[in-house]
DNA sequence: TCAGTGACTGACC
DNA sequence: GGGTCAGCCACTG
């Protein structure tokens, strides 16, 4: 484990805990700020190690298309769900209802 | 060391 | 307009 792996690891983290109550991202969109765009993927992965920091809102991060892809990961099978609707957010189907609504863009809002 | 996999995305057919 | 393919990088076996 490369420092630098780190570093992107922290940042990964630092704009998640930047996100607004009510709001959600997507794994692309914080890719891009990082300036890894294409690597959504990487995004992904530091967020399996967000999930073990309270601090950081994983569950408020989800795909382009707004599908709660990552639910899988926690403790429970609609706890990101849950935690999403107690936010405000309406989601259905394991997907964000109106995400342009709660959408949040870390480098047009940050 | 090599190969497979994954919380994604954009492009192509 | 919807399904499929490839690229991306790090981690695990």
């Amino acid at each position: 484990m490369k420092e630098e792996n780190r570093n992107f690891f922290e940042k990964v983290y630092e704009v998640a805990r930047k996100i607004p109550y009510g709001r959600v991202t997507s794994y692309g969109a914080i890719a891009k700020y990082l300036g890894a765009a294409r690597s959504a993927r990487m995004v992904g992965w530091a967020m399996n190690g967000a999930g073990a920091k309270e601090d950081v809102p994983a569950h408020r991060v989800v795909n382009r298309k707004g599908l709660l892809t990552g639910k899988h990961h926690f403790d429970g099978t609609n706890l990101m769900q849950q935690l999403l609707e107690n936010e405000g957010i309406v989601v259905e189907d394991n997907q964000i209802v109106d995400l342009e609504h709660f959408f949040w863009d870390p480098g047009k809002e940050l």
